[in-house]
DNA sequence: CCGTATCCGATCCGATACTG
DNA sequence: CAGTATCGGATCGGATACGG
């Protein structure tokens, strides 16, 4: 992953951070709470373990997700979400509305009826939306 | 850019659309309201006419953006935000504020006093930078 | 002023094999 | 179970030149 030296915008900042292919996801995942690696990869449709540890490695560095390590056989380490991640996650929660509106639009409805896409729509979204829909005054 | 034939979840479709390095900072400059391709060349630090052309267009494929070309010439032709565009540019207003908070924390206040970023400055955005440094405490 | 086409290096990501 | 190392193909994005 790539960050440059300088930014025009911060938001710049938080998407060269995001932007690729699977901190989406493992964020959202992270969001239902507490996870061990191996957890993950099993909820992550097609990730490869290199990808997964390799990119919780960068939301840790900027400060998105933490995790625990316990010592013993076998070992044991959980991965979650820092405050900062759980405010990506609201950003996020938002895309996977737009991404549900689009599917229905073009008509891939059987899709999602099919599955509970990561078991969508946290209670903590609603709380999000409303809060941020009162700030802009609407 | 590059969109999948199945997904598992539709948070990845808006973000295999949104997450190219241009993107978001064409929303952005577009939440100030209706532009010229001319214009948001300017305001886009750095970006080729051929990329924002590119992006541009697949906003408008997926429904982020229209335009309206205007006959004679010189040629003139207006890009602005759809409702889906308004909606994603809601997600990118969060970055945005990761963002800030990311720059504060690495000393890089210096950067935010210099400059308002993507010379910013819709009204919706000075309220919610407002509440936030008050909520950050400065 | 707006838009298209091509070429090429940078990067991302998947496969695979290996370690504690 | 958790993590590291390497390699090669697919994409992305920048430079540049041309066309309506």
């Amino acid at each position: 992953m790539k960050t440059r030296a300088e930014y025009t915008c911060p938001l710049e900042l938080t998407h060269d951070i995001t932007k690729g292919k699977w901190k989406p996801i493992i964020l959202w995942q992270l969001g239902k709470g507490t996870q061990s690696l191996s957890s993950l990869k099993k909820e992550i449709n097609g990730i490869t373990q290199k990808m997964l540890i390799e990119q919780l490695k960068e939301l840790i560095e900027y400060g998105m997700a933490a995790k625990k390590s316990y010592e013993g056989y076998p070992l044991k380490v959980d991965y979650f979400l820092t405050p900062r991640g759980e405010k990506m996650l609201c950003a996020i929660e938002i895309m996977q509305e737009i991404g549900i509106e689009m599917m229905i639009e073009d008509d891939r409805v059987d899709f999602l009826k099919k599955r509970i896409f990561c078991s969508i729509v946290t209670k903590k979204w609603v709380i999000c939306s409303k809060l941020f829909l009162i700030i802009i005054g609407l």
